[in-house]
DNA sequence: CACACATATTAGCAATTGCTAATATGATAA
DNA sequence: TTATCATATTAGCAATTGCTAATATGTGTG
């Protein structure tokens, strides 16, 4: 395997940087919704999740497709899902390891 | 699986937002170092350094033991290891799929 | 003890990021 | 075409973040 690029991982890794980004990468995880509902999903403001997704589709995340007037952005495959759950298991697992190991004195 | 709250998550996932804690986690994900190897290996500052190992620490990725007037820094456990690997095949994966299905017009 | 060295903390500034409001673009429908 | 609705873009400001230099803490040694 090739030496991922730091800049270029550092782009990608941005995604994941922010509360709003992570909230649409969660909201659109299972299946595809149009700007608008993510809008209403996560209790938005148009402009600044319309940012976001731009954002996301330039680290790669998620994809976009146009139908009609509306915009249906989807995570892009499921290589980067399985990458979102892991997130979950690793946090949980970093927590029971906190709590089993690291609060003796009490 | 319990749900994962969102801010905790957010603390965890800003371990991976800076260039500089990320270049710190590969510098150390095979074997432990002290503070000072890794300001030498990323040819950082001491006390940048200092502050990213602190942010590292407070996000749960990484561990500090004392050894006399030494400090060793490593990568937790082996599932943050597995998570830092997977950004690079994900991301490898991604750029495949861009440079496959998104280049036709050239 | 005093000194040297490793690491941590603080303060202030510079740079980046995220948000909102306004406006622009682009699509459909009448 | 014009009107309407969905989404994108821009500009300006507020908030956050990251960096450097200076200082503090803590550990081992003479």
């Amino acid at each position: 395997m090739i030496k991922v690029d730091i800049d270029t991982k550092m782009k990608f890794l941005h995604g994941f940087s922010n509360k709003t980004r992570v909230q649409i990468l969660e909201s659109i995880i299972e299946d595809e919704k149009t700007v608008s509902e993510i809008v209403d999903d996560l209790n938005g403001n148009q402009s600044n999740i319309s940012q976001h997704l731009t954002c996301l589709k330039g680290c790669g995340l998620i994809v976009g497709r146009q139908d009609g007037k509306y915009v249906y952005y989807r995570v892009r495959n499921q290589l980067v899902r399985d990458l979102l759950s892991m997130f979950d298991v690793v946090l949980e697992d970093i927590q029971n390891d906190i709590a089993c190991c690291e609060n003796h004195i009490d």
